[in-house]
RNA sequence: GCUCCGAUAGUGUAGUCCGGCCAAUCAUAUUGCCCUCUCACGGCAAUGACCAGGGUUCGAAUCCCUGUCGGAGCACCA
């Protein structure tokens, strides 16, 4: 199997679709699946120097590793060799129609004055376009199909344009001639032995294309399975790398891996697990009609990932000062995850006041639980320690809620979907290391992006609750 | 205009090829209860779907026709 990408920017969501149901497929039935860059248009399709890595780590996030990687760019003569043999055959021609004049005629069923061309003609003007000798636009080859043919997309279809642009690669910068994507990946799927192919609705036409080249060449051709496309809920930003190349030019997102941008660099950094992502993709099947992905079934299968693993943290966004009274305990230790008391408490000083959550402020008089420190009542302002024991929460007349101290603890900006959120949190999440998981409890999974001190915000990305 | 393709609960999916075991599977979501010093995890329960109409048949989610809705192609883009 094939995952032809182009390499114009870094792989959003939906392209994990791909490489998680190909490389699921290989795994699971010792098969074999390659990359193939099809970099054929240096214009409007202009590849991305840096997106072939980028793409290729994508994958390496995903958990795949290709068992080859080709690049169309580096096969131009290979593509060279079979439409000289497909002329040869008489299964191509040359023509200088403008787009708009074939258009016509092949609307009206109507073959244009090339078609007749004798081979060794068709053959020296294929070998000028090869030599540049045309500009953009004054010659295509044809790949002859059946001009009458009830479906006006198949009919004699473009293989070979010219285009002035040099390809952004040193190596292909001097071709001037290339391939249009149904005649290249035709030829590619054969030559490297593809056996099954996945692709978009939007090329459901391009096996009935490639299917003459393939009878010409007596070829047979593998199997085909076109899928619909896949939405994404939970983004305001449109899933199209061009869009969201936009949006990072206009300073609207901070680049590729922004929590905003529904790319796959962004979901890596929230610390979001490749697998999390295979396992949705996978799950959606490959049905010919469209499909929306709800982000939470990768939540919830990342949630099951981490959550035995990931230690327990307090974070209070836009804390309340209240004082606290009655001799607390000096210090709260808390468990760092309550399902592994094995791996330690955590050491939090209290100090005279705390801050809390403002959805978490008690009224008059009533008694809040600040979880692993006590329970404690309003009271004038002032939170006064009951000393009560922890059957008053038990018998549910008492909320718990996590608090941080006011003075020790240490500022935090965790950066969401929907934007920054800045908060204080226990001192010791300023020690973690980047790329430590991290669950504030009542919060939600974060990924400790930079590490801050008591100065300094800590960076967090936000995953999910 | 011409040509293709699709339609099962909020979302995704199984079942459709080879009609009965489907008063329709599983996951996720939402809600409620239990557990719990988290609204996490875990447990239990509830909610919720075969696009419509005809036809074939003893019997249709499944086969056929029509309609409706949705998607895609008809590029010197991929």
């Amino acid at each position: 199997m094939r995952c032809a990408p182009n390499p114009n920017g870094p792989w959003h969501v939906g392209h994990a679709r791909m490489p998680a149901v190909i490389g699921t497929y290989r795994d699971r039935y010792d098969g074999w699946f390659c990359v193939r860059f099809d970099d054929t248009d240096p214009e409007t399709k202009r590849p991305d120097l840096e997106a072939y890595d980028a793409i290729l780590e994508d994958l390496e996030f995903l958990g795949f590793e290709p068992n080859e990687v080709f690049r169309a760019s580096d096969r131009l003569e290979t593509y060279y060799d079979y439409a000289r043999e497909l002329i040869e055959v008489g299964g191509a021609y040359t023509c200088s129609c403008t787009g708009e004049e074939f258009s016509e005629l092949k609307n009206a069923g109507e073959p244009c004055p090339h078609r007749d061309k004798d081979t060794d003609t068709v053959l020296a003007e294929f070998e000028d376009m090869v030599a540049g000798e045309y500009e953009s636009g004054e010659m295509v080859l044809r790949v002859k199909t059946d001009i009458e043919h009830k479906n006006p997309a198949l009919r004699d279809w473009v293989a070979f344009r010219m285009i002035d642009t040099p390809h952004p690669r040193e190596e292909a910068s001097e071709f001037r001639c290339w391939p249009m994507l149904d005649f290249q990946s035709g030829i590619d799927d054969h030559l490297i032995g593809i056996t099954h192919i996945i692709r978009g609705i939007d090329l459901q036409d391009s096996a009935k294309r490639q299917q003459f080249v393939y009878d010409y060449f007596d070829w047979e051709y593998p199997e085909v399975v076109h899928w619909g496309h896949v939405q994404i809920d939970a983004y305001d930003v449109k899933m199209s790398t061009s869009t969201i190349s936009e949006r990072i030019e206009a300073g609207e997102l901070d680049g590729w891996d922004d929590p905003r941008a529904p790319t796959l660099q962004s979901l890596r950094r929230r610390g979001i697990r490749g697998e999390a992502i295979v396992d949705a993709m996978v799950g959606l099947g490959t049905s010919t009609s469209d499909v929306d992905l709800a982000m939470s079934s990768i939540y919830a299968t990342n949630r099951e990932l981490i959550d035995d693993e990931t230690d327990r943290r307090f974070l209070v966004r836009d804390g309340n000062q209240v004082p606290l009274g009655g001799s607390p305990p000096a210090e709260a230790n808390p468990p760092l995850h309550p399902d592994h008391e094995d791996r330690g408490v955590r050491e939090i000083p209290v100090g005279d006041s705390v801050l809390l959550e403002p959805a978490d402020l008690p009224g008059r008089e009533e008694r809040i639980w600040l979880k692993g420190l006590g329970c404690f009542q309003f009271t004038r302002d002032t939170l006064q320690y009951t000393g009560e024991e922890i059957d008053v929460v038990r018998e549910g007349d008492v909320d718990v809620v996590h608090w941080v101290p006011a003075r020790e603890s240490v500022p935090v900006r965790m950066r969401t979907i929907e934007g920054d959120v800045t908060g204080r949190a226990e001192p010791g999440v300023a020690e973690l290391e980047a790329d430590e998981m991290v669950q504030f409890e009542r919060v939600g999974f974060v990924r400790i992006d930079r590490s801050g001190d008591e100065d300094e915000e800590t960076v967090v990305y936000y995953a999910h609750d």
